[in-house]
DNA sequence: TGTACATCAGTGAACGCGCGTTCACTGATGTAC
DNA sequence: TGTACATCAGTGAACGCGCGTTCACTGATGTAC
Protein backbone atom coordinates (compact mmCIF):
# COMPACT_ATOMS: atom_id res chain seq x y z
CA UNK A 1 0.00 0.00 0.00
CA UNK A 2 2.68 2.76 1.32
CA UNK A 3 5.19 1.31 -0.94
CA UNK A 4 5.35 4.10 -3.59
CA UNK A 5 5.23 7.36 -2.12
CA UNK A 6 2.99 9.52 -3.97
CA UNK A 7 4.01 12.19 -6.54
CA UNK A 8 2.13 14.74 -4.69
CA UNK A 9 3.09 14.27 -1.24
CA UNK A 10 0.80 16.59 0.47
CA UNK A 11 -2.47 16.07 -1.70
CA UNK A 12 -5.45 15.64 -0.25
CA UNK A 13 -4.01 17.36 3.22
CA UNK A 14 -6.20 16.43 5.27
CA UNK A 15 -7.79 19.31 7.56
CA UNK A 16 -5.85 22.28 5.69
CA UNK A 17 -8.39 24.68 7.29
CA UNK A 18 -7.55 23.54 10.76
CA UNK A 19 -3.91 23.88 9.81
CA UNK A 20 -4.01 26.93 8.26
CA UNK A 21 -5.61 28.14 11.23
CA UNK A 22 -3.35 27.40 13.60
CA UNK A 23 -0.86 28.71 10.99
CA UNK A 24 -2.80 32.24 11.42
CA UNK A 25 -2.89 31.88 15.23
CA UNK A 26 0.65 31.22 15.83
CA UNK A 27 1.84 34.41 13.50
CA UNK A 28 -0.93 36.75 15.60
CA UNK A 29 1.00 35.20 18.55
CA UNK A 30 3.92 36.75 18.03
CA UNK A 31 2.99 40.04 16.10
CA UNK A 32 -0.54 40.90 16.48
CA UNK A 33 -3.15 40.97 13.51
CA UNK A 34 -0.57 42.38 10.78
CA UNK A 35 1.72 39.45 11.15
CA UNK A 36 -1.20 37.46 10.25
CA UNK A 37 -0.16 37.01 6.23
CA UNK A 38 -2.14 34.25 4.10
CA UNK A 39 1.20 33.28 2.15
CA UNK A 40 2.69 32.95 4.88
CA UNK A 41 0.24 30.66 6.50
CA UNK A 42 0.61 28.36 3.54
CA UNK A 43 4.09 28.60 3.67
CA UNK A 44 4.07 27.21 7.08
CA UNK A 45 1.25 24.47 6.52
CA UNK A 46 3.93 23.69 3.28
CA UNK A 47 0.80 23.92 0.76
CA UNK A 48 0.42 26.69 -2.86
CA UNK A 49 -0.24 29.94 -1.76
CA UNK A 50 -3.95 29.51 -3.75
CA UNK A 51 -4.47 26.65 -1.81
CA UNK A 52 -5.81 28.50 0.99
CA UNK A 53 -9.05 29.88 -1.15
CA UNK A 54 -10.23 26.82 -0.88
CA UNK A 55 -10.68 27.57 3.34
CA UNK A 56 -11.15 30.86 3.12
CA UNK A 57 -12.86 33.88 1.11
CA UNK A 58 -9.90 35.82 1.47
CA UNK A 59 -7.30 36.95 3.90
CA UNK A 60 -9.75 39.04 5.91
CA UNK A 61 -11.72 35.82 6.18
CA UNK A 62 -8.69 33.86 7.86
CA UNK A 63 -7.66 36.82 9.87
CA UNK A 64 -11.29 36.71 11.22
CA UNK A 65 -11.41 33.36 12.35
CA UNK A 66 -7.88 34.30 14.20
CA UNK A 67 -9.36 36.42 15.70
CA UNK A 68 -12.29 34.52 17.01
CA UNK A 69 -9.99 31.95 18.17
CA UNK A 70 -8.07 34.49 19.96
CA UNK A 71 -11.16 35.89 21.51
CA UNK A 72 -12.19 32.69 23.07
CA UNK A 73 -8.62 32.44 24.33
CA UNK A 74 -9.16 35.48 26.49
CA UNK A 75 -12.26 33.89 27.71
CA UNK A 76 -10.73 30.37 29.01
CA UNK A 77 -8.26 32.51 30.79
CA UNK A 78 -11.23 34.94 32.43
CA UNK A 79 -13.18 31.57 33.17
CA UNK A 80 -9.84 29.90 34.80
CA UNK A 81 -9.49 32.53 37.02
CA UNK A 82 -12.65 31.96 37.98
CA UNK A 83 -12.60 28.55 38.02
CA UNK A 84 -9.76 28.48 41.04
CA UNK A 85 -11.31 30.87 43.22
CA UNK A 86 -11.24 29.61 47.22
CA UNK A 87 -14.72 30.02 48.93
CA UNK A 88 -15.64 32.97 50.11
CA UNK A 89 -16.92 34.18 53.71
CA UNK A 90 -20.77 35.61 52.48
CA UNK A 91 -22.27 36.34 48.44
CA UNK A 92 -20.97 39.68 48.15
CA UNK A 93 -17.54 39.06 49.07
CA UNK A 94 -17.59 36.04 46.81
CA UNK A 95 -18.96 38.54 43.85
CA UNK A 96 -16.36 41.03 44.36
CA UNK A 97 -13.81 38.31 44.79
CA UNK A 98 -15.40 36.86 41.04
CA UNK A 99 -15.27 40.52 39.73
CA UNK A 100 -11.99 41.13 40.84
CA UNK A 101 -10.98 37.25 39.09
CA UNK A 102 -12.10 38.30 35.86
CA UNK A 103 -9.86 41.63 36.07
CA UNK A 104 -7.18 39.41 37.25
CA UNK A 105 -7.35 36.90 34.47
CA UNK A 106 -8.29 39.63 31.44
CA UNK A 107 -4.69 41.44 32.54
CA UNK A 108 -2.50 38.31 32.58
CA UNK A 109 -3.44 36.82 29.15
CA UNK A 110 -2.93 40.86 27.89
CA UNK A 111 0.71 40.30 29.39
CA UNK A 112 1.18 36.98 28.25
CA UNK A 113 -0.36 36.94 25.22
CA UNK A 114 0.12 40.58 23.81
CA UNK A 115 -0.39 39.46 20.56
CA UNK A 116 -3.45 36.78 20.76
CA UNK A 117 -5.05 39.98 22.69
CA UNK A 118 -4.38 42.88 20.25
CA UNK A 119 -5.73 40.41 17.61
CA UNK A 120 -8.70 39.73 19.94
CA UNK A 121 -9.14 43.41 19.20
CA UNK A 122 -8.87 43.68 15.69
CA UNK A 123 -12.28 44.91 15.40
CA UNK A 124 -13.90 42.57 12.49
CA UNK A 125 -17.26 42.05 14.99
CA UNK A 126 -17.56 43.01 19.13
CA UNK A 127 -16.16 41.19 21.98
CA UNK A 128 -20.11 40.40 22.61
CA UNK A 129 -20.86 38.49 19.29
CA UNK A 130 -17.82 37.81 17.91
CA UNK A 131 -17.41 33.73 19.32
CA UNK A 132 -21.18 33.26 18.47
CA UNK A 133 -23.01 30.21 19.91
CA UNK A 134 -22.78 28.43 16.80
CA UNK A 135 -19.15 28.93 17.06
CA UNK A 136 -18.94 28.11 20.59
CA UNK A 137 -20.75 24.55 20.78
CA UNK A 138 -23.32 27.47 22.29
CA UNK A 139 -21.02 26.23 26.49
CA UNK A 140 -18.72 29.49 26.37
CA UNK A 141 -19.19 32.40 26.98
CA UNK A 142 -17.89 35.57 24.86
CA UNK A 143 -15.42 37.67 27.41
CA UNK A 144 -18.18 40.96 27.96
CA UNK A 145 -20.46 38.44 28.69
CA UNK A 146 -18.52 36.74 31.76
CA UNK A 147 -18.02 40.40 33.09
CA UNK A 148 -21.61 40.63 32.69
CA UNK A 149 -22.52 38.00 34.19
CA UNK A 150 -20.01 38.77 37.60
CA UNK A 151 -21.90 42.23 37.86
CA UNK A 152 -25.26 40.52 37.99
CA UNK A 153 -24.22 38.27 40.52
CA UNK A 154 -22.81 41.34 42.57
CA UNK A 155 -26.06 43.28 42.34
CA UNK A 156 -27.82 40.01 43.64
CA UNK A 157 -25.60 39.50 46.45
CA UNK A 158 -25.97 43.08 47.29
CA UNK A 159 -22.37 44.49 46.33
CA UNK A 160 -23.50 46.55 44.13
CA UNK A 161 -26.66 48.69 44.38
CA UNK A 162 -28.51 48.60 41.63
CA UNK A 163 -28.76 52.19 40.25
CA UNK A 164 -25.25 51.47 39.71
CA UNK A 165 -25.66 48.55 37.62
CA UNK A 166 -26.11 49.79 33.83
CA UNK A 167 -23.63 49.93 31.61
CA UNK A 168 -21.37 48.97 34.67
CA UNK A 169 -19.68 46.24 32.07
CA UNK A 170 -18.06 49.19 29.98
CA UNK A 171 -16.57 51.08 33.39
CA UNK A 172 -15.03 48.25 34.59
CA UNK A 173 -13.97 47.04 31.04
CA UNK A 174 -12.29 50.45 30.25
CA UNK A 175 -10.39 50.42 33.30
CA UNK A 176 -8.63 47.12 32.63
CA UNK A 177 -8.40 47.12 29.27
CA UNK A 178 -6.77 50.72 29.36
CA UNK A 179 -4.28 49.35 31.89
CA UNK A 180 -3.83 46.00 29.60
CA UNK A 181 -2.97 47.88 26.96
CA UNK A 182 -0.67 50.81 28.43
CA UNK A 183 1.35 47.79 29.46
CA UNK A 184 1.83 45.70 26.47
CA UNK A 185 2.10 48.38 23.79
CA UNK A 186 1.47 51.38 25.33
CA UNK A 187 4.48 53.44 27.92
CA UNK A 188 3.92 51.49 30.52
CA UNK A 189 5.81 48.35 28.97
CA UNK A 190 8.99 49.52 30.89
CA UNK A 191 6.87 48.09 34.06
CA UNK A 192 6.40 44.63 32.27
CA UNK A 193 5.01 41.73 34.34
CA UNK A 194 5.89 43.22 37.57
CA UNK A 195 3.52 46.61 37.16
CA UNK A 196 0.79 43.89 36.51
CA UNK A 197 0.77 42.99 39.91
CA UNK A 198 0.96 46.30 41.97
CA UNK A 199 -0.34 48.52 39.42
CA UNK A 200 -3.16 45.65 38.77
CA UNK A 201 -4.48 44.86 42.07
CA UNK A 202 -4.35 48.52 42.67
CA UNK A 203 -6.62 49.56 39.63
CA UNK A 204 -8.85 46.83 40.37
CA UNK A 205 -9.61 48.38 44.46
CA UNK A 206 -10.00 51.66 42.12
CA UNK A 207 -12.79 49.67 40.44
CA UNK A 208 -14.20 48.14 43.09
CA UNK A 209 -14.48 51.00 44.63
CA UNK A 210 -15.42 53.30 42.42
CA UNK A 211 -18.19 51.20 40.39
CA UNK B 1 12.61 87.95 -13.48
CA UNK B 2 9.80 85.70 -13.62
CA UNK B 3 9.48 86.05 -17.37
CA UNK B 4 10.91 82.35 -18.38
CA UNK B 5 9.59 79.50 -15.49
CA UNK B 6 12.64 77.75 -14.71
CA UNK B 7 12.55 74.19 -15.76
CA UNK B 8 12.38 72.63 -12.31
CA UNK B 9 9.22 74.66 -11.19
CA UNK B 10 9.89 72.64 -7.78
CA UNK B 11 13.84 73.14 -7.35
CA UNK B 12 14.48 74.00 -3.64
CA UNK B 13 11.04 73.60 -2.04
CA UNK B 14 11.21 76.37 1.43
CA UNK B 15 10.19 74.12 3.70
CA UNK B 16 10.24 70.75 2.33
CA UNK B 17 10.55 68.73 5.66
CA UNK B 18 7.88 70.56 7.21
CA UNK B 19 5.70 70.10 4.34
CA UNK B 20 6.31 66.36 4.57
CA UNK B 21 5.59 66.54 8.05
CA UNK B 22 2.20 68.53 7.41
CA UNK B 23 1.21 65.48 4.70
CA UNK B 24 2.23 62.89 7.17
CA UNK B 25 -0.11 64.14 10.26
CA UNK B 26 -2.33 64.28 7.22
CA UNK B 27 -2.43 60.99 6.62
CA UNK B 28 -1.92 59.78 10.37
CA UNK B 29 -5.31 61.61 10.91
CA UNK B 30 -7.01 59.58 8.72
CA UNK B 31 -5.91 56.03 8.69
CA UNK B 32 -3.75 56.10 11.92
CA UNK B 33 -0.04 55.13 12.10
CA UNK B 34 -0.13 52.42 9.11
CA UNK B 35 -1.29 55.32 6.97
CA UNK B 36 1.92 56.95 7.15
CA UNK B 37 3.40 56.13 3.90
CA UNK B 38 6.93 57.94 2.74
CA UNK B 39 6.02 58.07 -0.98
CA UNK B 40 2.71 58.98 -0.57
CA UNK B 41 3.76 61.82 1.48
CA UNK B 42 6.48 63.14 -1.21
CA UNK B 43 3.26 62.11 -3.87
CA UNK B 44 1.33 64.90 -1.47
CA UNK B 45 3.74 67.91 -1.40
CA UNK B 46 4.71 66.84 -4.99
CA UNK B 47 8.09 65.90 -4.88
CA UNK B 48 10.31 63.18 -5.80
CA UNK B 49 10.09 60.17 -3.91
CA UNK B 50 13.50 59.88 -2.66
CA UNK B 51 13.38 63.86 -1.57
CA UNK B 52 12.16 62.81 1.52
CA UNK B 53 15.21 61.46 2.49
CA UNK B 54 17.04 64.88 2.61
CA UNK B 55 14.86 65.42 5.91
CA UNK B 56 14.23 62.29 7.15
CA UNK B 57 16.60 59.24 7.90
CA UNK B 58 14.07 56.89 6.89
CA UNK B 59 10.13 55.89 7.25
CA UNK B 60 10.66 55.16 10.78
CA UNK B 61 11.83 58.93 10.95
CA UNK B 62 8.73 60.25 9.84
CA UNK B 63 6.52 58.18 11.44
CA UNK B 64 8.52 59.68 14.69
CA UNK B 65 7.92 62.98 14.44
CA UNK B 66 4.30 62.63 13.59
CA UNK B 67 3.86 61.29 16.67
CA UNK B 68 5.27 63.84 18.14
CA UNK B 69 3.23 66.12 16.60
CA UNK B 70 -0.15 64.33 17.64
CA UNK B 71 0.91 63.60 21.27
CA UNK B 72 1.49 67.50 21.07
CA UNK B 73 -2.20 68.14 19.96
CA UNK B 74 -3.56 65.43 22.41
CA UNK B 75 -1.22 67.65 24.87
CA UNK B 76 -2.88 70.98 23.73
CA UNK B 77 -6.43 69.55 23.53
CA UNK B 78 -6.03 68.72 27.43
CA UNK B 79 -4.59 72.04 28.07
CA UNK B 80 -7.74 73.84 26.38
CA UNK B 81 -10.09 71.89 28.79
CA UNK B 82 -8.17 73.29 31.89
CA UNK B 83 -8.01 76.52 29.85
CA UNK B 84 -11.79 77.43 29.69
CA UNK B 85 -12.66 76.25 33.16
CA UNK B 86 -14.49 78.52 35.54
CA UNK B 87 -13.95 79.05 38.69
CA UNK B 88 -14.74 76.27 41.83
CA UNK B 89 -15.74 77.35 45.35
CA UNK B 90 -12.85 76.21 46.49
CA UNK B 91 -9.24 74.66 46.39
CA UNK B 92 -10.47 70.91 46.63
CA UNK B 93 -13.32 71.68 44.27
CA UNK B 94 -10.68 73.43 41.46
CA UNK B 95 -8.03 70.28 42.19
CA UNK B 96 -11.28 67.55 41.43
CA UNK B 97 -12.23 69.76 38.09
CA UNK B 98 -9.44 69.87 36.96
CA UNK B 99 -8.68 66.11 36.87
CA UNK B 100 -12.32 66.04 35.35
CA UNK B 101 -10.91 68.66 32.64
CA UNK B 102 -7.98 66.65 31.88
CA UNK B 103 -9.88 63.48 31.44
CA UNK B 104 -12.54 65.29 28.76
CA UNK B 105 -10.35 66.48 27.22
CA UNK B 106 -8.63 63.25 26.66
CA UNK B 107 -11.23 61.88 25.86
CA UNK B 108 -12.84 64.39 23.67
CA UNK B 109 -9.51 64.31 21.81
CA UNK B 110 -9.99 60.89 21.04
CA UNK B 111 -13.03 60.84 19.45
CA UNK B 112 -12.58 63.86 17.46
CA UNK B 113 -9.25 62.59 16.02
CA UNK B 114 -9.06 58.93 16.41
CA UNK B 115 -6.43 58.63 13.69
CA UNK B 116 -4.02 60.95 15.39
CA UNK B 117 -4.74 59.78 18.44
CA UNK B 118 -4.08 56.34 18.02
CA UNK B 119 -0.46 58.14 15.81
CA UNK B 120 0.35 59.43 19.54
CA UNK B 121 0.21 56.01 20.88
CA UNK B 122 2.55 54.21 18.41
CA UNK B 123 5.10 53.76 20.78
CA UNK B 124 8.51 55.30 19.44
CA UNK B 125 8.74 56.08 23.40
CA UNK B 126 7.00 56.96 25.53
CA UNK B 127 4.16 60.06 26.22
CA UNK B 128 6.46 61.57 28.96
CA UNK B 129 9.36 62.40 27.19
CA UNK B 130 8.44 61.91 23.40
CA UNK B 131 7.57 65.30 23.10
CA UNK B 132 10.58 66.45 24.55
CA UNK B 133 11.70 69.93 25.90
CA UNK B 134 13.96 71.18 23.13
CA UNK B 135 11.09 69.99 20.77
CA UNK B 136 8.34 72.36 22.54
CA UNK B 137 10.47 75.07 23.16
CA UNK B 138 10.10 74.37 27.08
CA UNK B 139 7.17 75.64 27.70
CA UNK B 140 4.29 72.79 26.92
CA UNK B 141 3.83 69.81 28.74
CA UNK B 142 3.47 66.12 27.56
CA UNK B 143 0.03 64.59 27.94
CA UNK B 144 1.42 62.52 31.47
CA UNK B 145 2.81 65.64 33.03
CA UNK B 146 -0.21 67.54 32.60
CA UNK B 147 -2.03 64.49 34.76
CA UNK B 148 0.64 63.93 36.94
CA UNK B 149 0.61 68.07 37.74
CA UNK B 150 -3.34 67.76 38.19
CA UNK B 151 -2.91 64.76 40.42
CA UNK B 152 -0.38 66.77 42.90
CA UNK B 153 -2.26 69.60 43.07
CA UNK B 154 -5.42 67.27 44.27
CA UNK B 155 -3.30 65.96 46.87
CA UNK B 156 -1.99 69.76 47.71
CA UNK B 157 -6.23 71.10 47.75
CA UNK B 158 -6.38 67.45 49.97
CA UNK B 159 -8.67 65.96 47.89
CA UNK B 160 -6.62 63.29 47.28
CA UNK B 161 -4.93 61.34 50.44
CA UNK B 162 -0.92 61.57 50.08
CA UNK B 163 -0.84 57.60 50.10
CA UNK B 164 -3.13 57.06 47.75
CA UNK B 165 -1.08 59.34 45.34
CA UNK B 166 2.02 57.21 44.29
CA UNK B 167 1.13 55.93 40.72
CA UNK B 168 -2.40 57.38 40.72
CA UNK B 169 -1.56 58.85 36.99
CA UNK B 170 -1.09 55.03 35.83
CA UNK B 171 -4.45 53.72 37.37
CA UNK B 172 -6.65 57.33 36.56
CA UNK B 173 -4.77 57.19 32.74
CA UNK B 174 -5.59 53.39 32.42
CA UNK B 175 -9.43 53.97 33.03
CA UNK B 176 -9.88 57.62 30.56
CA UNK B 177 -7.41 55.52 27.66
CA UNK B 178 -9.29 52.66 28.13
CA UNK B 179 -12.04 53.68 27.27
CA UNK B 180 -11.23 55.73 24.28
CA UNK B 181 -9.61 53.08 23.10
CA UNK B 182 -12.89 50.71 23.27
CA UNK B 183 -14.72 53.81 21.68
CA UNK B 184 -12.71 54.51 18.51
CA UNK B 185 -11.48 51.01 17.50
CA UNK B 186 -13.10 48.81 20.00
CA UNK B 187 -16.16 47.41 20.50
CA UNK B 188 -17.64 50.32 21.49
CA UNK B 189 -17.20 51.85 18.36
CA UNK B 190 -21.45 51.74 18.19
CA UNK B 191 -21.54 54.33 21.24
CA UNK B 192 -19.65 56.92 19.03
CA UNK B 193 -19.73 60.34 20.20
CA UNK B 194 -23.02 59.74 21.55
CA UNK B 195 -21.71 57.47 24.03
CA UNK B 196 -18.38 59.93 24.99
CA UNK B 197 -20.87 62.20 27.00
CA UNK B 198 -22.48 59.19 29.54
CA UNK B 199 -19.76 56.61 29.62
CA UNK B 200 -17.16 59.63 30.02
CA UNK B 201 -19.20 61.21 33.03
CA UNK B 202 -19.47 58.12 34.69
CA UNK B 203 -16.47 56.71 34.08
CA UNK B 204 -14.76 59.92 35.95
CA UNK B 205 -17.11 59.90 38.72
CA UNK B 206 -15.70 56.32 39.00
CA UNK B 207 -11.97 57.21 38.76
CA UNK B 208 -12.94 60.47 41.08
CA UNK B 209 -14.68 58.09 43.62
CA UNK B 210 -11.88 54.87 43.21
CA UNK B 211 -8.58 56.95 43.10
C1' DT C 1 -17.31 -6.80 -6.52
C1' DG C 2 -15.65 -4.26 -10.21
C1' DT C 3 -15.65 -0.30 -13.16
C1' DA C 4 -16.73 4.56 -15.07
C1' DC C 5 -17.13 8.91 -13.71
C1' DA C 6 -17.95 13.39 -11.36
C1' DT C 7 -16.12 16.05 -7.68
C1' DC C 8 -13.10 19.18 -5.79
C1' DA C 9 -8.70 19.85 -2.92
C1' DG C 10 -4.66 20.82 -4.26
C1' DT C 11 -0.78 22.57 -8.02
C1' DG C 12 2.15 25.81 -10.76
C1' DA C 13 2.72 29.92 -12.93
C1' DA C 14 1.77 34.40 -13.28
C1' DC C 15 -0.36 39.18 -12.56
C1' DG C 16 -0.16 43.89 -10.82
C1' DC C 17 0.61 46.63 -7.00
C1' DG C 18 2.85 49.82 -3.93
C1' DC C 19 6.19 49.99 -0.93
C1' DG C 20 11.05 51.56 1.00
C1' DT C 21 15.37 52.53 -0.52
C1' DT C 22 19.74 53.35 -3.47
C1' DC C 23 22.25 55.26 -7.37
C1' DA C 24 24.44 58.72 -10.13
C1' DC C 25 23.02 63.04 -11.58
C1' DT C 26 21.95 68.37 -12.01
C1' DG C 27 21.58 72.89 -11.37
C1' DA C 28 20.04 76.89 -8.31
C1' DT C 29 21.87 79.11 -4.29
C1' DG C 30 25.07 81.44 -1.23
C1' DT C 31 29.88 82.54 -0.30
C1' DA C 32 34.84 83.71 -0.81
C1' DC C 33 37.78 86.33 -3.16
C1' DT D 1 30.78 94.91 -7.52
C1' DG D 2 31.63 91.08 -10.27
C1' DT D 3 33.06 86.38 -10.85
C1' DA D 4 34.46 81.36 -9.70
C1' DC D 5 33.19 77.85 -7.10
C1' DA D 6 31.58 74.55 -3.51
C1' DT D 7 27.40 73.06 -1.48
C1' DC D 8 23.51 70.35 -1.26
C1' DA D 9 18.30 70.13 -2.16
C1' DG D 10 16.15 68.25 -5.46
C1' DT D 11 15.63 64.79 -9.95
C1' DG D 12 14.94 60.44 -12.65
C1' DA D 13 15.40 55.80 -13.04
C1' DA D 14 15.68 51.66 -11.12
C1' DC D 15 16.06 47.74 -7.58
C1' DG D 16 14.07 43.91 -4.99
C1' DC D 17 10.52 42.55 -2.08
C1' DG D 18 6.41 40.33 -0.51
C1' DC D 19 1.93 40.69 -0.76
C1' DG D 20 -3.08 39.22 -2.25
C1' DT D 21 -5.30 37.20 -5.84
C1' DT D 22 -6.59 34.83 -10.44
C1' DC D 23 -6.02 31.39 -14.04
C1' DA D 24 -6.19 26.92 -16.15
C1' DC D 25 -4.76 22.60 -14.66
C1' DT D 26 -4.40 17.65 -12.42
C1' DG D 27 -5.18 13.71 -10.22
C1' DA D 28 -6.72 11.22 -5.81
C1' DT D 29 -11.08 10.26 -3.72
C1' DG D 30 -15.79 8.69 -3.12
C1' DT D 31 -20.01 7.31 -5.44
C1' DA D 32 -23.39 5.31 -8.76
C1' DC D 33 -24.25 1.67 -11.45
Amino acid sequence: MSATPPTRSTYRHGDLRRALLDAGIEMARDGGPDAVVLREATRRVGVAPNAAYRHFADRQALLDAVCSAAQATLADAMECQLAVLPPAADDAAAARARLRAVGTGYLSFAVAEPGLFRTAFSVPADLSTASSPDKRGGRDRAPLEILTDVLDEMVKAGALAPQRRPRAEFLAWSAVHGLATLLIDGPLRAFGSAGLGDLGTRLLDMVEKGL
